[in-house]
DNA sequence: TGTACATCAGTGAACGCGCGTTCACTGATGTAC
DNA sequence: TGTACATCAGTGAACGCGCGTTCACTGATGTAC
């Protein structure tokens, strides 16, 4: 957690908001991510809410980026234990996105696949972070690719993630695991070189 | 439109709700499909759209599944126009799908692209039919395929399909035609036999 | 070090607005004779 | 064919609730001397 060593209290509030709403907004969307809701989830009543920020939408803008930032996600903890395994990035990328795991702990998980079909919808200053936290993600798929592999696979290869996981969280059952499986399937056997 | 012969006036109504609730969900997503909207689309004033639905999510339950069902979205159409001139099935479903057209008219476009992230978070009937919606779009992808692809590919290219329209409606500029470029390319390198 | 005061962060009640839902009523359509 | 009545579809006002936002106030922290 980067935060200044003269911390103040308002400062510790105000990560401690922006920590609840990233949570919040990956699990409920942006349209779940209310004021009340969050400023609970901070430990805080809603009314100090606009002591720190000037409306709802400034706070899911701000969240969106502190998501980008500093989001540790245990997705990626976890790719580096299977590349600590052996696993080229590039599968362990496939393995860990598309695993039960990531497709039930949407808390804790990619903020895209929780939120694309709503960031087309909003506006301004929301819309911006949301562009820019769709650029990282592309820009880490990239970085996990192998160097035989066009840099501009990238997008198809986020996109089919992104897609992916969202389709099977809707589907049930076997549908549900046979998304899973095809997915890693095919991503693999076309993207992976290293094995 | 398959309507009865003997189609009431009621039962004319409840097509023009559905196609409302249709045409308002793609834009809007679920969120912005309300009870007033959806009746102002169609021509009708709130009050008595109890007299058709249970209630909201009964109705979007039936809107999604109408769309399924009625959809005949100007994306087939467009397909079968480039199918004619002489391109494969798959090659016109990725350049139609992944056009700016598509990318920009989204009230008469793909429900999943438009609906995935916010289908997560739906319960009951809603769920159920936003799964068979999606079900029913792997299988329309499929059908698209050469027969030397393999069946189970389906799955990660509606995927792909899906993630990449919505992150390039989320971008603007250069970053967005990039991804539709870039998809569009890795996709018909990968999975157009054909040519 | 201790006291007096100013500033700061958060509390909780209240507001206005939009939305899903309900309901008494109106006007049109259809049926009986 | 015409009249009397019943049924049906839609209208528009009203409701309760949740949510974003505002604000007067409280209690805690920090500063001056």
């Amino acid at each position: 957690m980067p935060r200044k060593p003269t911390a103040s209290r308002h400062d510790i509030s105000h990560d401690r908001i922006l920590e609840a709403a990233a949570r919040t907004m990956r699990r409920d969307g942006y349209a779940g991510a209310g004021v009340a809701t969050v400023m609970k989830q901070a430990g805080l009543t809603h009314g100090g809410f606009y002591a720190h920020f000037d409306s709802r939408e400034a706070m899911l803008a701000e969240a969106i980026d502190y998501d980008s930032q500093n989001h540790d996600d245990s997705l990626r903890q976890r790719m580096q234990t299977r590349i600590g395994e052996g696993a080229s990035p590039f599968r362990a990328l496939v393995e860990e996105y598309l695993s039960e795991r990531h497709l039930l702990e949407s808390d804790r998980g990619c903020a895209v696949a929780a939120l694309a079909s709503e960031m087309v919808r909003t506006d301004g200053l929301l819309r911006a972070a949301s562009g820019r936290k769709i650029q990282r993600f592309i820009h880490f798929v990239e970085q996990s690719l192998d160097a035989r592999v066009a840099k501009q696979d990238a997008s198809i290869i986020a996109g089919a993630l992104v897609g992916a996981l969202q389709m099977a969280r809707v589907l049930d059952g076997e549908a549900r695991q046979g998304v899973l499986q095809h997915c890693r399937a095919s991503l693999l056997s076309r993207f992976d070189i290293v094995n």
